[in-house]
DNA sequence: GCGATCAGCGGCACG
DNA sequence: CGTGCCGTTGATCGC
């Protein structure tokens, strides 16, 4: 296929609002956030109708160059290349740029696609589950709404023990580290000085990092090890253990 | 095309270690860390090589659906309908499954490619390049190496001031939110426990959100704004302007 | 291998 | 819009 045919094909793509699909050898240039370069190899070219512009290289999951949607795109040939470039204003100006130096395929689709991923187990839907069921971590504690988005954040459950304290819990749906930890730390910081009053901190994942813990436990905060299952169709927690190292070890 | 060819198609890809297109309609289905069903679109199927799995619908950069790389692919064609699955155990036992009701494309692709990106502004190249002119911050601020190091973290560049103080440089390419100031404070605190001396924090980056500049100043740490620009080859510091609200407004 | 962080992060939800 | 933060984050670097 010429270089010519491909910018055709290209330009009645994006005219019709269709997927297009190059594949073939080219150079890509980007200038924008960042700069880069890569010299030629075999790429996947994918435009899609909203200006989403990827580059694919034959491994790998993430594309080795893009543009994201909202980009305007433009094929021009000449008898040496391909040129394909997407260009957009939004974070700010953007331009990459596709030359290729030979088509091995160039063909658009029509994709029709109203359907939305469902998606179970998020953090959002762990956050409801156990806030139905704060007594997995401890008898008398009830879940409060009030604040419970400061100006720095959102806090995942806020609620108050059987002693009436405010009781900040962080929930991670996957390892915590010392992001999770500061972050934990920093909303029970702001809560007691907001409050000025006593703030408990807790901290459920199904697992976490040494150095974390210890920041946790230095700061005087709580990890429960979350035990959840994902069903199908919705989360389930199983269970949440206190596990934190004694301050009297045998 | 019929569901047999297509299934050809992808086992000859995957046998050939080439990359392989299929676009149809399809129904996805995952279960792995997280769960999900997508019902029937058109969608564009990507299978790498290295066991990649992409779904991509009409629009939007990500895939909305996917596999990493080190998966095991396999096809399955019947009357009704072509499946195509991908396995793989890595972070934990993961299956997607793609149910194509219809194909309208499916070919596969040999890709030579060994070139990689270049890349220029990235933070570490920002951080080379402040380092060696430290005194676009201040006068006397010469880089330290000892240290720089923590168990948790590295710190972007550590210096001393014309006093002899430790100066932690927290440098961020883009703009500055919560917790990059966190982070420093986290840095900061860490090395004055560990040293037992004074030391200075300092934020460097294009711009900052209003609730991490206050949070800077509540801790005493300073705002440097970071003035860069990209050049193709490489990247340029422009310059750092010490910019923070003062205490004595008039 | 784990641990921490960066990313041209992208995307979403909330104010 | 910005601000914050989750993500099946992925990718990289250091230990």
């Amino acid at each position: 296929m010429d270089f010519g045919e491909a910018a055709a094909v290209i330009r009645s793509a994006l005219d019709a609002e269709q997927l297009c699909l190059v594949v073939g050898a080219c150079i890509v240039r980007y200038e924008g956030r960042a700069a880069s370069k890569l010299s030629e190899g075999d790429r996947l070219l994918v435009i899609k109708p909203d200006g989403t512009f990827l580059v694919h290289q034959g491994k790998g999951m993430t594309a080795i160059n893009y543009q994201g949607p909202g980009a305007v795109v433009k094929a021009e040939a000449t008898n040496e290349e391909l040129v394909v470039t997407a260009e957009r204003s939004k974070p700010m100006r953007e331009v990459i740029e596709a030359h290729f130096k030979r088509i091995d395929f160039a063909q658009s689709f029509y994709m029709r696609d109203d359907s939305k991923l469902k998606l179970f187990g998020s953090e959002r839907e762990l956050a409801k589950l156990l806030a139905q069921d704060l007594h997995l971590i401890e008898k008398g504690l009830v879940p409060v709404q009030e604040e419970s988005s400061l100006p720095k954040g959102a806090i995942d459950i806020l609620a108050r023990d059987a002693l009436g304290h405010l009781v900040v819990i962080e929930l991670k749906r996957r390892d915590a580290g010392l992001d999770a930890a500061t972050q934990l730390a920093r909303y029970v910081s702001e809560l007691r000085k907001r409050k000025g009053e006593v703030v408990r901190g807790i901290l459920c994942s199904p697992k976490i990092t040494p150095n974390a813990l210890k920041m946790l436990e230095e700061k005087g905060f709580e990890w429960f090890k979350l035990d959840y299952e994902i069903a199908n169709p919705s989360a389930k927690i199983r269970g949440l253990q206190k596990k934190q190292k004694m301050m009297t070890e045998f």
